[in-house]
DNA sequence: TCTGGGGTCCTAGGACCC
DNA sequence: TCTGGGGTCCTAGGACCC
């Protein structure tokens, strides 16, 4: 008898902030953002009191502050949000082995044939959340479905602290309270091209055809938005990730004209990727810069060169030449980033190469200096160990 | 309102090859 | 000298997500 899939998806509450309220306990109920606090920094993530006042993510900060001044500003500490992410993934691993993070702040679970171990999925739902609670003091929102897509949106149905389940046949239904508003894979844009159309709910989308919805919003849009109203997981989530890439940007805080501060962003972010690829033990083929303008208009530039490329300073060769076939002289900008494409694994590269690069030599001396770093982090962490932080007592 | 940072996926055009 | 069709790779831009 073929088993009916089971599907959790888990998100956790207002992450960040809820971390920040385990680590200090006198930010309970408060309106706590977690962001950066300068003139151009956005909100990461709101604490549901501040929601109150209409704060959400992405907005900009110096907006949030002015909907409830008395906000507390707290800037993110990725390390430690990463520490408890890992921690929350080992209890959702006991559950089931077939686990599937997509975020640091979210999984799937394939519940498939578990019932005899935990019961009912409403019931293995609630066991889930009281041992995370338990063992975080961290309140999650779980959605079970039959597929990931239905999953994904129930748990977002019914936050924070929520336990939704569609079951099997009522999907279409689920869709519709969910409303073309909320439809995963639906934003702004696809929302008011649906609206030139007079599409505004799910039901009115299903009276179309496949071949209508492509030919109005292209093939793979089309596709997706057809199975998506009709509660049909359109794939998402499914495929093995094929490609990957390791970027860094940063927003300045005034604009920059500088050839000179350019040059010097553009060397410690190429150092940055550089070791973050020797840490996963993956290899780039590509070199790309992002660069924004005070107006907000956006370029990227790539280059993919011979060979492989194996050091920060190559990087940081082609980044520069990539900036200056666009930049002149005293042309502010605003943001400026750099990231590693066409990221393929192992140490070797593609092809052996005729003779050694001189790159090659400048990789192997950045994977020893990687590898010191690391073993000054160790020890910091010994160290850590021996005097708690205050959060630790 | 004046818009972060890290990603993935899709589209479309051009180069190049058979 | 006018010219097809398919495949792959590269580049640039953009939508979307958390």
């Amino acid at each position: 008898m073929e088993l009916e899939p089971v599907i959790f998806h888990v998100d956790m509450d207002a992450f960040y902030a809820a971390i920040e309220v385990l680590d200090n306990p006198s930010y309970a109920g408060t309106c706590l953002l977690i962001g950066g606090n300068s003139s151009r920094g956005v909100v990461a993530t709101a604490s549901y009191e501040a929601r109150k006042y209409g704060i959400h993510s992405a907005m900009p900060m110096v907006q949030a502050l002015r909907l409830c001044p008395h906000a507390v500003v707290v800037k993110p500490r990725m390390a430690r949000y990463s520490q408890v992410s890992s921690q929350v993934m080992d209890i959702l691993r006991q559950f089931s082995s077939d686990l599937q993070q997509i975020s640091i702040d979210e999984a799937f679970l394939d519940m498939t044939g578990t019932r005899r171990l935990f019961g009912i999925p409403r019931q293995a739902g609630k066991i889930l959340k009281e041992r995370v609670k338990k063992e975080t003091g961290l309140t999650i929102s779980v959605g079970i479905g039959a597929s990931r897509f239905i999953a994904k949106m129930a748990s977002d149905y019914d936050k924070p602290d929520g336990l939704c389940r569609v079951s099997q046949g009522k999907e279409i239904a689920f869709i519709d309270a969910v409303g073309l508003q909320k439809l995963w894979g639906v934003g702004k844009v696809t929302q008011s091209l649906l609206a030139k159309h007079h599409i505004q709910t799910t039901k009115e989308l299903r009276s179309y055809t496949m071949d209508s919805l492509q030919s109005l919003f292209g093939k793979s849009m089309g596709q997706f938005l057809y199975l998506a109203c009709r509660g049909i997981d359109p794939g998402i989530f499914s495929g093995e990730a094929k490609s990957h890439s390791i970027s860094t940007e940063t927003t300045f805080e005034h604009d920059v004209t500088s050839l000179s501060i350019l040059e010097q962003t553009l060397l410690s972010m190429s150092h940055e990727v550089m070791f973050r690829a020797l840490e996963e033990k993956q290899i780039g083929r590509t070199v790309g810069i992002k660069v924004r303008l005070p107006d907000f208009t956006t370029y990227t530039l790539q280059a993919t060169p011979q060979g492989t490329i194996y050091s920060a300073e190559q990087i940081y060769h082609l980044a520069k030449q990539l900036l200056l076939q666009k930049w002149h002289d005293g042309t502010p900008i605003r943001l400026i980033g750099v990231g590693l494409y066409q990221l393929y694994e192992g140490s070797r590269p593609l092809q052996e190469e005729l003779f050694e690069d001189p790159y090659q030599k400048k990789r192997k001396i950045e994977q020893v200096v990687l590898a010191l770093q690391k073993q000054g982090k160790q020890v910091f962490k010994a160290k850590n160990l021996e005097t708690p932080t205050p959060s630790e007592k």
